[in-house]
DNA sequence: GTCTATATTATGATAGAC
DNA sequence: GTCTATCATAATATAGAC
């Protein structure tokens, strides 16, 4: 055995990326304590560490906000699109987004609660122009995935699936009924994908299929 | 005119209670801004005043939380008793609660979306004994209203007028929908009373009703 | 009741050792 | 890369004048 690969402790095997895991601690307290009832000590803390280490990282507590929220609409986009690109009616396509953003809320709630819960409560008029212009972008985005649902709903109004006065008005309640799984949802111990796939898919059949009773 | 009422400046009349108004200050800031972000200096300037004001009347800021908090759902339960009141099918009942409650989150938002935004990003594990127990019976509260809307669809259930697989997830998602409305309403100007029900309206029709066309 | 200080504490951020 | 100070600032809350 001269020739050794470098050791590598049980402990080690875990740590992803020393990044991810601070960006993930980040999450993880946002969601629990609001962006700004969080300290950057909070953050080191929940690593187990000190600020050090966070600062390290991620220059300042907006910039650290900032990534959290990018990583939550870049992981809602990575769902989504399969879905749009899929085809189907518009039905079937508003079906598989709507499921594919709900198990989103379950499965990376820490992220998509900062997301959800977070942005407007950025101050908006005391930001500098970096962090305003960082944050113009960030809606941005967001905008761009509102649409996908958008167009979704104006796609199922015209192959005659989907019947709603207004698309936009159809897209901002049904992202809101979803987006409230965030508040309400935690997981289960030994809760399994599977289950989280049938809650899922009990959600969007509620909200899309409406409450009334046919008659 | 030697028995003169005692006299009244044209700027006396609008002012209610004082206390009112820093709680609606609060509430205005809070929605703004969220609660850690806003200082007690920013409530302050919001009345045109200093904090000598503000702590005249709320003991600590957290005081103030609670009563926005609490003045949020004592307005939302005014609001709906009546139509559980008056009674109807279900689907009349929970029609009028849903059009209730949207009028609300458009007509007091400020209180509105302090209640709906700020609940669990209140720490619940720092807090100082006496304040864990407010929380509690605030938490409390929103059970209370949230059975009513849980009730609701069970009545609708058993009349034959709703037809959902879970009422509390049906209750979930309802809310959901409707609470998120403090997220993307901001009045127009000169926009009237009708607009807002109407819009209501329009909201709550395509939220109870569903997204797919029927076949 | 409202104001003007002021005490106290918490937090974002940095510098420099290891 | 991470830690241990440490600084500077901002915010809660109070005391006492008016």
């Amino acid at each position: 055995m001269s020739v050794t690969a470098p050791e590598i402790a049980a402990s080690d095997i875990v740590p992803l990326d020393r990044r991810e895991e601070v960006l993930a601690a980040a999450a993880e307290c946002f969601m629990r304590r609001g962006y700004e009832q969080t300290s950057m000590d909070d953050v080191a803390e929940a690593l187990g560490a000190t600020k050090g280490r966070v600062y390290h990282h991620f220059r300042s507590k907006p910039e650290l906000f900032f990534q959290v929220y990018r990583r939550a609409m870049d992981i809602l986009m990575q769902a989504c699109e399969p879905v749009v690109a899929q085809g189907g009616s518009g039905e079937q396509r508003l079906h598989g987004m709507a499921k594919a953003h709900t198990l989103c809320m379950m499965e990376t709630r820490t992220f998509q609660r900062t997301l959800t819960m977070g942005v407007d409560l950025y101050r908006f008029g005391e930001t500098s122009p970096e962090h305003k212009a960082v944050l113009e972008e960030l809606m941005g985005l967001r905008f761009v995935y509102e649409d996908l649902f958008r167009h979704t709903f104006e796609a199922g109004i015209a192959d005659g699936t989907l019947a709603v006065p207004d698309p936009s008005l159809a897209m901002r309640t049904l992202l809101g009924a979803l987006n409230w799984v965030t508040v309400w949802y935690s997981p289960r111990p030994g809760e399994t994908r599977r289950h989280r796939e049938q809650l899922a898919e009990e959600i969007v059949e509620t909200v899309l299929g409406g409450y009334r009773a046919r008659r």
